[in-house]
DNA sequence: TGTTATTGCGTTAACGTTAACGCTTAATTT
DNA sequence: AAATTAAGCGTTAACGTTAACGCAATAACA
């Protein structure tokens, strides 16, 4: 491992002129400077950046800009969590995390987080990119310097450093293929699908779709639940919908409010019980899991979104090793018998 | 952001006197110590990793010892993916890693592998104990100074530094679940016990049955395949199996051999097929996954515990935080849909 | 009573990089 | 000719941690 102390000996000068080279901080004899860039060059010099960060001491920060944790029913909390654990183990590290909230059912006040944001001359951003236009206006005014990548969700037309998410489409078939494990092919369906919708739902949507497609079932609803900024109106919603539809087989719930839907099935008493999957590990989910009334749910693994995403910054910035442009992250699958190690895994590993 | 030069000043000692209480090598005042650890608890201390890595010229070497890579169908080439990754990872920490392969099917050469492990001056140790006796015999010539873990399976009388597997009985539980959700209770099913068994084996096995006691089903199985050391003499088993009970609705096979299973009714062309669930996302079960034949396969994230293995062993000895005597790592569940990212996750973000 | 260990601490020199500072020359200005 | 400036370089003190070393003071021996 060569180091600046080698170098100098080499060209016969001290370190602060090597140092001077490296940097190009002028003050340097044309020759002289050629003659250390070409031992620099031979010898492979890369700088020890124990040593640089050591030395510059200097705070990375990392912005974090997320829908609120409580929202989704504290689903984001998950992808939280993953973070504040990354961040824990970076803490010597010199990062340092800062969260910016937003409502995921408002637009407004985001115009006070952009500023908020701007001002806080931020080393990177992590960005949860569920609202696609006042993002958009963020990333205008962001600084070159600083890089942001995207987790959960993407936004086309954008440069991130990276992207860490799931293949929602994929998910969609998963959803599909699991069904028709728990009910013939030959059943009838229901899609919920959750307005306001983003690429996100709708890619879930069409892989459910596109799968059963394909092996010609073709009984299959998609009900638009516009729920605009209350996520309790689901409720009457599918109650209206059993009503007129009695005879379902399953129904497939593209978001984390797959409680909401357990509850229906549960106060109507239905039989035969519909099979039921749905999205996210949320405390919520898990209490229905348990009951028998949601058979699978798919998670997005958030807490690992999260680990990775402070995680990838970190490379980036600070040990400066390429990263990559995206991660996938797998789809996970829970049922009532491996949610346990699922939510302890959560919970132990992650949080603490 | 608190430095041991800090804490000396608080609790009125020199940094030499912090930097003893902190890696335990005594020669320091009980009450002193009892002061100094109060004070970095307060104050939050993490070690500054640049700093550390920067003073830090000592190599750390760990030793693995586990089945060749290729055995149970490549399942331990994805162990050590893992392993290769999180050694990878800490290149730059001092942290190199040697391989120790043994014969799971032979339980001889292992003396030359005992005295070649004394002799290696590890500093750590990671264990798959597949066989019980040589390693045990191992572990009695180990120094103190070793610390050992275990991954994959467990040891009793033992005292390892940690624990890194799955929940066997749960997994069997788990199997049953996803069988009933396939077939009604009503179905007769068929177990398969690889003999020469483990403490793994058995208890899947007991958790299989378990479950489906409990839900009053108590038509199955066990048939005992004693395979010795030919991994391949399953089929005639099976098939013989198969012409006794021909109205079987579904098989637990209990270790990663499963794509042998999924031979047989490929090759008997048995129908209805009957279920199969099976262990280890190896590429022959992958192979039988997408064609059908598998429904289910439980995977033990064999790469996560040769990365949380590395990663262990590296706090303990390198960073010496305190680490967990026991890591549950979750029950994932893979299906056609969605083992294109489970697959995909460990080739890319492990090996590379 | 003197000699040797042991206990409990403080001191210090690294590790590689950075950047402020200062010292020579030589060039340019008064 | 003296004074000022600048170019070109070397020196040095950090950054936080580690671990060897040393020095008292006490304890355990002969």
């Amino acid at each position: 491992m060569s180091t600046i102390k080698e170098i100098a000996k080499k060209a016969n000068v001290s370190i602060g002129t090597v140092d001077r080279v490296l940097h190009g901080r002028g003050r340097v004899a044309p020759e002289t400077a050629e003659k250390i860039q070409k031992i620099i060059r031979e010898m492979g010099y890369k700088p020890n950046l124990f040593a640089r960060n050591l030395k510059l001491s200097r705070l990375f920060h990392f912005g974090i800009l997320m829908p609120q944790e409580k929202q989704d029913g504290g689903y984001w909390a998950q992808s939280a969590d993953g973070m504040r654990k990354a961040l824990d183990e970076l803490k010597s590290n010199q990062v340092r995390g800062h969260f910016y909230y937003y409502d995921k059912y408002s637009h407004n006040s985001f115009d006070h987080m952009i500023r908020a944001i701007t001002n806080a001359r931020l080393d990177g951003l992590i960005i949860a990119p569920i609202l696609a236009n006042p993002i958009n206006e963020l990333l205008q005014n962001l600084s070159n310097e600083c890089p942001y990548l995207f987790f959960d969700s993407d936004l086309p037309e954008t440069s991130p450093l990276s992207v860490i998410n799931q293949d929602a489409h994929q998910s969609g078939r998963l959803a599909a293929e699991l069904m028709i494990k728990l009910v013939p092919s030959s059943g009838s369906f229901l899609v919920i699908k959750v307005i306001p919708d983003d690429y996100h739902i709708n890619a879930r949507v069409k892989g459910f779709v596109d799968f059963l497609t394909q092996i010609d079932c073709h009984n299959v609803h998609v009900l638009d639940a516009n729920i605009g900024d209350d996520p309790h109106c689901i409720l009457p919603m599918v109650d209206q919908f059993m009503n007129h539809y009695p005879g379902l087989h399953g129904i497939f719930m593209t978001n984390a409010l797959t409680y909401q839907v357990a509850e229906v099935i549960h106060q109507l008493s239905i039989h035969p019980k519909p099979s039921l999957i749905g999205y996210d590990l949320i405390d919520a989910n898990a209490y229905w899991l348990e009951r028998g009334i949601i058979d699978f749910i798919i998670s997005q693994r958030p807490e690992m979104q999260g680990y990775q995403g402070i995680y990838t910054l970190f490379r980036h910035l600070v040990t400066k090793e390429p990263v990559e442009k995206r991660i996938v992250l797998p789809l996970d699958i829970i049922t009532r018998e491996n949610m346990l190690y699922h939510r302890q895994y959560v919970k132990i590993k992650i949080n603490q």
